[in-house]
DNA sequence: CCATTTTTTCGTCGCCACGACGATAAACAC
DNA sequence: GTGTTTATCGTCGTGGCGACGAAAAAATGG
C-alpha cells in the first residue's frame, strides 16, 4: 500500500438534543493547535483496527459519558477538502446523533471542556475546520428526517407524552403545530408510538398518557412541515 | 501527522441507468489481485491533493467516457471495515450516480473492461470487497429519492415525455403506475417538469409533449409508492 | 380510404388525510 | 366552590389521490 497517498481518518459528531425548548449542539473547546481555543465538533482519530461506526460510538461515549447507547446515531457524510486541516491530509467521517436531554453532566473525560450550545447562538465562521458546514448539513438532515421517520422520539426519554413529542417538532422546525391535529396524527400513525398504560402525575393541567417508541422506522404518510 | 494511523482512501461509484425497461448497474471486471477476475464497482484512489467530489467526478468521467457532467451524482456513504481490503486499511467513499441511457460505449480508458449489468442479475457474494452492501445501499437510496425528489428525470435525456418518466419510476420501483394519474401528478407538481413546446414524431400512438427538467429540487407533495 | 390499435391527455367520482377550529375531560391553584 | 391549564375527542370543508371513463391524435392493416 506504500504506493498510494496516505490519509489520516477522523470521526466528527454532530450531537443534537432538545432542552429548554431550544435545539442544542454539543461542542468542545479545543485545547491544542490548530484552532486552539475555538469551538469544534467532538471527534477524534479512527484507530488502525477500528471500524467507522465503532469509532463514532466510542467518541460519543467518551464525550457524553454514557456507556449504553441511547438515542440515534447515523452517518452524515464525509468531508475531505485537501486544505481542511493545516496539519495535513485528514478525511473526516461525520455522524449525526440525536439524544434525549441528559441529566448527566457532559464533564469530558478529555482535557477539552464540552458544552451544550443553542444552535441559535451559532454564527458563521465560529467553528474550527469545516465544522460550520458539517453542522449545517447535520441540521438539515435532522429537520428533514423528522418528516418521514419517527426519529423525533430519539430526542425524548424512554417514556414521553404527545406534548413532549410535539415540543420536539416545534423546536427543531421552529414552527408551531396544532396540538389536536398533532395528537390525531401521532396516535393514528401505526407503529409511531405505543401507549405504556400509565399517565403523568403532578404536572399542570390534565394528566397526559405516556407513550414509548413504536416499531415503525418510516412514517406513512409522512409528518409534513407547515408551509413549504 | 506521523503519530496517527495511516489510511488509503478510495472512491467507488454506484452508477445506475435505465435501459430496455431494466435498471442497470455499471461494473468493471478486476484485472489485478485482489479479487482478480471478479466484478467490482468502478473506482480508484483519491489523489493526495484531490477533493472527494473531484475524485468521484474524475472516476465517473474515466469510466463512462463522458467529459461533461450529465445526470446526478451524490455521496452515498463511507465504508471502512478494517478487513474490507486484504491489501491494508482502505476507507472508501461511495457515490451514487444516476445517468440517462448513454449511446456512448463504456469502453474503458482503463485496462479493465466495463459493462452494464441488470441489477436483477446480481446475486449476493458476486462482487468484490464489500461492494454487495454498497450496491444494496445505493439501490435503496435511489428508490427512496424518487419519492420526494425529481431525480427520476436524471435517468432521462434532456427532453423526455411523461411516459418515459413513468417508465423510469416503474423500472426502479418494480411496480406499475396508472398513466392518467401519473400524468396529472407530474404536470401538476410545480417545478417538476417544464414543457418544451414540441412533441414526439414517428412514434406509435398519439404524439406526446416533450418536457425538460424543472427547477424544483424537492417534490411537494411527494410521489408516493403504491402499497407500503 | 376506413376501421383498428396504440398512446396521450382531459374529466369525474369517491375516499381519506389534513388544516382549522369547537367542545369536553381531568387535573391543579386559589 | 371558581378559574386555569392541558389533554383528548369531534366536526367540517378542502384537496390530493386511486380508480376508472372518454376523447384526441397519431400509426397500422386491410
Amino acid at each position: 500500500m506504500a504506493e498510494y497517498p496516505s490519509f489520516a481518518v477522523t470521526v466528527d459528531l454532530v450531537v443534537l438534543t432538545v432542552r429548554a425548548d431550544a435545539l442544542h449542539l454539543l461542542l468542545v473547546r479545543r485545547g491544542v493547535p490548530p484552532y486552539e481555543g475555538c469551538w469544534a465538533l467532538p471527534g477524534g482519530f479512527v484507530g488502525i483496527d477500528e471500524d467507522l461506526p465503532d469509532a463514532a460510538v466510542r467518541e460519543l461515549a467518551e464525550e457524553t459519558g454514557l456507556p449504553e447507547p441511547v438515542g440515534h446515531l447515523e452517518q452524515l457524510g464525509t468531508y475531505g477538502r485537501p486544505d481542511r486541516d493545516p496539519r495535513g491530509r485528514v478525511v473526516t467521517v461525520a455522524w449525526l446523533a440525536l439524544l434525549p436531554d441528559l441529566p448527566t453532566p457532559v464533564a469530558g473525560s478529555d482535557a477539552a471542556s464540552a458544552d451544550w450550545v443553542p444552535v441559535s447562538r451559532l454564527t458563521p465562521g465560529q467553528l474550527a475546520f469545516d465544522h460550520d458546514r458539517i453542522v449545517a448539513d447535520g441540521l438539515e438532515r435532522a429537520r428533514a428526517k423528522l418528516e418521514y421517520t419517527p426519529l423525533a422520539a430519539a430526542f425524548c426519554p424512554a417514556e414521553f407524552t404527545v406534548a413532549q413529542l410535539r415540543a420536539v417538532y416545534e423546536t427543531v422546525w421552529g414552527t408551531r403545530l396544532d396540538p389536536r391535529n398533532f395528537h390525531r396524527k401521532v396516535t393514528g400513525t401505526p407503529g409511531f408510538v405505543e401507549p405504556v398504560g400509565r399517565s403523568t402525575e403532578g404536572e399542570r393541567g390534565r394528566p397526559a398518557q405516556l407513550f414509548g417508541r413504536g416499531p415503525a422506522t418510516l412514517l406513512h404518510p409522512p409528518m409534513l412541515r407547515p408551509d413549504r
